[in-house]
DNA sequence: ATGGTAGCTGGGCTA
């Protein structure tokens, strides 16, 4: 069994200990975090190492910055989002993942733009990335193997991915633009796992820091694990754990988690 | 209509 997990944890220096915690709990194979808000160099490697995690970590100063934790040797690494040389923006992590049975998967720890406020270029900045990472998307396609696109997406896919669609509908996490950014990606062959195990909707893993929106579990569904085709064959299944969004000083996001058969 | 929260940073931006 292969368990990959992703969670935006809204600065690694202060959820240092709410991602140790979270990891001794549910030991995933690998985690994929997002928003750690710290410098390369900052990153607390040595609490993963001594889990038992190796690291690939792209970080920057005050926002952003992307990594990801792997049980299992990180073989090699594409650091930063290929096709624009100019964004300084670290939103972008992948690595190639030697299995222990000898094969191999590769996984991203994605951070795509928010977008808002939406009359202004950081919608026009959000469009760009996600096309250029479709673009990086097909690529990886092309090489017909196993993978796992990990992470915040800051995109609502459908109505029931939202306690309130209608307040949302200008929103840069909802705007049509963004879902068909979305959905041209999953067009491309991938598939959207918390969507696939659970066709009902209401599986938040966002809620607001304001006005009470967790304890009135007024939340979004906007991280996001998608799987190559390779991947999706051996999906078991898929968990939001809203665990550590419920303890003090937590992420405004939750942990989702897939298991593959592998 | 406003402000409501959190983090980084040291005023205002990002979310």
């Amino acid at each position: 069994m292969l368990t990959v997990a992703t969670w935006n944890v809204n600065s690694i220096k202060q959820r240092e200990i709410a991602a140790v915690q979270w990891l001794k709990r549910a030991r995933p194979d690998v985690l994929c975090l997002q928003e750690i808000k710290c410098q390369t160099e900052a990153f607390p490697r040595g609490a993963f190492e001594d889990l038992g995690y190796n690291c690939a970590v792209i970080g920057q100063k005050s926002f952003n910055g992307v990594a990801i934790l792997s049980k299992f040797p990180i073989d090699e690494t594409v650091v930063g989002l290929p096709g624009d040389d100019t964004d300084e923006q670290s939103r972008y992590i992948e690595a190639v993942l030697s299995l222990p049975g000898g094969g191999a998967f590769r996984v991203a720890s994605v951070y795509a733009p928010n977008g808002n406020p939406v009359a202004s270029p950081k919608l026009d900045y959000k469009l760009e990335w996600l096309a250029r990472f479709k673009a990086h998307a097909e690529t990886l396609l092309s090489y017909e193997e196993p993978f796992a696109l990990a992470g915040d997406y800051n995109i609502i896919p459908r109505g029931i991915d939202v306690y309130n669609p209608a307040a949302w509908t200008e929103d840069a996490l909802y705007r049509l633009e963004s879902r068909q950014a979305f959905r041209r990606i999953l067009n491309l062959g991938l598939a959207d796992a918390v969507e696939a195990c659970n066709s009902g909707g209401g599986q938040f893993t966002f809620w607001d820091y304001q006005a009470g929106a967790w304890q009135k579990n007024l939340g979004l569904r906007i991280d996001h694990i998608l799987l190559s085709p390779q991947a999706f064959s051996r999906l078991r299944s898929t968990v939001i754990d809203r665990t550590p969004r419920s303890w003090d000083k937590p992420s405004d996001h939750t942990p989702v988690q897939v298991t593959l058969g592998m």
